[in-house]
DNA sequence: CGAGTGATTGACGCAGATCAAGCGAAGTGG
DNA sequence: CCACTTCGCTTGATCTGCGTCAATCACTCG
């Protein structure tokens, strides 16, 4: 084990909720250890039980659905910080599939030890509760993204919820450029949208000025331009870490 | 509180996961009180906190979210036995809103309850854990369904799901017949697809002796051609209850 | 009996999908 | 070290699924 909970960096950073001793303890106690894994390789399987649960410590991801067709939904970019597996723990299997999009890190912890951590750490319990709910608050939001509103709109979305992210696990840098491990095509994926009408799309808020997507770099010139057109407070929120 | 919870109509139902003793006890004791409560009136509203979580004891409801444009966005419709309020207990406050559909009987739970419910039934506390996480599995299945796939396939999907979640709550009758309280709005509404759209598919699938949808009753003539349609298999699936 | 709501159906237009072609960067093997 | 492939981004042309508008009909309700 590389990292101890203690000196996690995660933590340190502001958008977490504090620790307190004995959490962190108990914390500790269920970390089984750390998992290096490739850019590209499969963490989670749809359809398929798991025997772990991980916390992203570094490193981003992407989980999505292959239906039938072959058309693929992305629900989300697990960044650091963020829970991975959560479906596997408490029902029986997956039903989406998680990928490492850059080579990550994760804190691995046991499914057969969630039972007694609820049983010993309550208060911990409840927040991964809350993230659970959490995520589905963000589902909601996304559906109805996908679901009501235009291309513009939606890709601007995008771009915020990301920077938002981004900006919490200190993956932003100071001219407000982050580097995404992203295509086009699994951002518009994430949207509904095609491949070429997420470019389109894109390269229009670029000839506005309000944001730029290229080759795996994301910079947003207008904060304020971009929650206008997606119709969205600017405004994060703060989060709960296992 | 006119029904203890050892008499719950909906423990008896298959497809409901079972309770011991103590779990029932501990159940009963959260338990407030019941809430009789009109059609159409709203129970949890968007951005509100609320100090009291419900279980759906009878009728049927209507989850969404309301855009700046206007538009909304139907999250899902609860059912007797599903769980409203999850988002206003955990986190703040809740991110979509929830009406009656019908007149509905609510379980009350008071929210400042639930830490101590974590403390002293983890068993249970686990399961509100499922429940949430059995929520999300269903929003990424919606966004994935509203993202990828085209109206008829959409239409279909939400047919099955109402179809199956009926089934579990045993609203549906000898005939595959159910009645609903909602409009073809609401249930395009649900689909990202405009309500003249949705009668339209609705009105093939009905040319097709694939289903009937007309104010208010459902009723599914062939069930197979419904999962083939949507591209998902017919299975259901167990559910927690509180 | 008028007013409001939901279902239904047809006509029309557009946002976004699909098809297609070209480009640069990165990898790969001979 | 250079052909050759692959992959992602880009842009234009064309097509179509679905939204929008609009009108009618059936019901329910005050």
């Amino acid at each position: 084990m590389k990292t101890p909970c203690r000196d996690c960096p995660l933590r340190a950073r502001p958008g977490f909720a504090p620790f307190t001793a004995h959490e962190l303890e108990m914390t500790q106690q269920l970390k089984r250890g750390e998992l290096r894994i490739d850019a590209g390789t499969p963490i989670l399987t749809e359809g398929s039980g798991s025997r772990q649960v991980y916390t992203v410590l570094q490193g981003m991801g992407l989980r999505y659905k292959t239906l039938e067709t072959g058309a693929r939904q992305v629900l989300g970019f697990p960044f650091p910080g963020d829970f991975v597996g959560l479906q596997a723990a408490v029902m029986e299997d997956m039903t989406h599939s998680v990928d490492a999009a850059t080579e990550m890190v994760l804190c691995v912890f046991d499914r057969a030890d969630l039972p007694q951590f609820y049983r010993e750490a309550p208060e911990r319990a409840f927040d991964v509760t809350w993230i659970a709910a959490e995520e589905e608050s963000f589902l909601g939001e996304a559906m109805a993204t996908i679901g009501q509103r235009p291309a513009r709109a939606r890709v601007a979305w995008g771009l915020l919820k990301l920077l938002q992210r981004a900006e919490i696990s200190g993956l932003l840098a100071e001219d407000g450029a982050v580097a995404l491990p992203y295509s086009q095509r699994d951002f518009g994926d994430a949207l509904g949208l095609s491949a070429v009408h997420t470019n389109k799309t894109l390269a229009r808020l670029r000839d506005e000025g309000v944001a730029t997507w290229q080759g795996g770099r994301m910079e947003v010139h207008d904060r304020a331009a971009l929650a206008r057109i997606s119709g969205t407070p600017p405004t994060p929120r703060r989060r709960a870490l296992i």
